[in-house]
RNA sequence: GCGUCGGUGCCCGAGCGGACCAAGGGAACGGCCUGCAAAGCCGUAAAGCCGCGGGUUCAAAUCCCGCCCGGCGCUCCA
């Protein structure tokens, strides 16, 4: 079984699984009102790589991501551009979309409007007033922090050292019984969207609804709750506090996924040093592999730097993988081989299910490729199992390979590529030679092999 | 300051007690292959004290202590 780093303990334990065989996986997703920046890309991407290796394992998932379609941002954007909220969020919620489309991110199983449950949040709420963990006033409805046992233990700070914080840095809110204390719903402001309460019309704070959705959706005590590294706090914790409160079990285990950075800091909104995953994609056509690679060969909790440079090396990578599909297509080895190699894929799973190893495994896919490429050359029979092997645990990670250089829709090409052939038949290499400068400049290589010319786009 | 994660070759990046001690990728060099290439295979790279200093151990990049440096969190944030 899976061994994932538990950020509540700060151990790698057994990932456990509440129902045999089934993983529930609650994921944070986006607040729709920009464009996604590659830190989005990198926790999408995180969570979408531990559901297909599980899934790849036989193990049954279920994926749930919010959409965040209220808050302030969005409140902020409609405003701006004279809109309505929900027209913001169902625009950006759409490029999202798109986006993760393109970098072959699997959509969650479920995904979860925060405007869509409304009415399970204002009932969550109630519980907590009812039991005395909330209180309200004019200003909304808060969250009576220090009545939760554990509340800081998701970022290992006492209440104490997270009251000196908020003492010192936030301007504290006279609203609040204490500085720690956050709003649970948020009283009606003029232009904005509200939702009737029992309390007071408003809208739900933003750790409620990831509360009410993960346990709805999911259950009590689901398995899996994921998010960027600073959502640790105060969102994560928060939620947590929340269902605490409420006498709910909560996510049984904590993953956390290490932030992208840009010179060195946090790619970030606030920062406006971001790099939306559209300008990345459109850079080049092998971009959204290119990056799934970049990520994987950076393990989850580790910080890492997206540049052109680390693309560029990545699209190499990404080639040296490739051709190996072209070779064996070339050569007529099938690529649907059904038995594997075991060793390889005993090491591949050994370093996913150590704390989803994706640097070790992708290295494992490597080194089957070398070996597919070493029997390819010899043509011995090991090459379709090797060849199958590597596909189908590149494919595990969401990282598909081509096995075939060409689209087959260009004539053009095709034909000058017959050309160089007839003229290295003929032994005319400076027409030869003349043919591939030309295909070169329209963006083909090709290559020759034993079985004949193949080619591909650079 | 507090919490947390980290500091490994030209670059990226694994390894987290044990075979003359470092995976994999990129870049470089040599050989084979090729008409020449490309791709591939094989090999190499005369200097990595595995941030620094101690310690534990028969044995440490891997454990412990101290220090230096960096990311993230303590505020909306993936």
């Amino acid at each position: 079984m899976i061994h994932l780093f538990d950020t509540l303990n700060g151990e790698i334990r057994p990932l456990n699984q509440r129902d045999e065989g089934c993983v529930s996986l609650y994921a944070c997703g986006p607040t729709v009102y920009d464009h996604p920046h590659l830190g989005h890309a990198r926790q999408a991407m995180t969570y979408d790589v531990l559901r297909r290796y599980l899934e790849w394992r036989g193990v049954t998932v279920h994926h749930v991501a919010n959409i965040t379609d209220i808050d302030d941002k969005i409140i902020a954007r409609a405003q701006r551009e004279g809109t309505t909220e929900e027209a913001i969020a169902t625009e950006w919620k759409t490029v999202y979309d798109q986006i993760m489309d393109r970098l072959s991110i699997l959509r969650p199983h479920d995904r979860p409007h925060a405007t869509g449950y409304i009415d399970e949040m204002v009932a969550f709420i109630q519980t907590l007033l009812d039991n005395g963990s909330a209180y309200a006033n004019d200003s909304g409805v808060y969250l009576r922090v220090h009545r939760v046992e554990g509340y800081g233990d998701l970022v290992h700070r006492s209440l104490d050292d997270l009251r000196d914080g908020a003492g010192a840095r936030v301007e504290v809110d006279p609203n609040k019984e204490d500085p720690l204390d956050f709003a649970l719903w948020k009283a009606a402001k003029p232009d904005e969207p509200t939702w009737p309460a029992p309390w007071g019309a408003g809208r739900p704070g933003w750790h409620i609804e990831c509360v009410a959705m993960s346990l709805g959706i999911l259950g009590d005590g689901f398995d899996l709750h994921g998010g960027g590294s600073d959502l640790v706090f105060p969102h994560h914790t928060n939620e947590r506090a929340e269902a605490l409160a409420a006498g709910r079990s909560f996510a049984q285990h904590w993953v956390h996924n290490a932030m992208v950075n840009i010179g060195g800091e946090k790619m970030s909104k606030s920062l406006g040093n971001y790099t939306t995953v559209e300008a990345l994609l459109d850079e080049h056509r092998d971009n959204a592999r290119a990056l799934r690679l970049a990520l994987l060969q950076t393990h989850y909790r580790k910080t890492m730097e997206i540049n052109p440079e680390v693309m560029a090396q990545a699209r190499a990578g990404l080639e040296r993988l490739d051709a190996m599909g072209r070779k064996a297509v070339a050569a007529g080895v099938p690529t649907d081989a059904s038995e594997r190699d075991a060793p390889a894929v005993t090491a591949f799973v050994g370093a996913m299910d150590n704390d989803l190893g994706t640097p070790e495994a992708i290295a494992t896919v490597f080194e089957t490729i070398r070996r597919a490429n070493g029997a390819l050359d010899a043509g011995s029979e090991e090459a379709a199992v090797l060849v199958a092997t590597a596909l189908d645990l590149a494919g595990a990670l969401g990282l598909f390979l081509e096995t075939t250089g060409r689209d087959g829709t260009d004539r053009t090409i095709d034909d000058l590529v017959a050309a160089r052939t007839q003229a290295r038949t003929d032994r005319d290499f400076a027409e030869a030679d003349r043919i591939r400068d030309q295909l070169t400049e329209l963006g083909v290589v090709v290559e020759d092999t034993p079985n004949g010319p193949i080619w591909h786009r650079s």
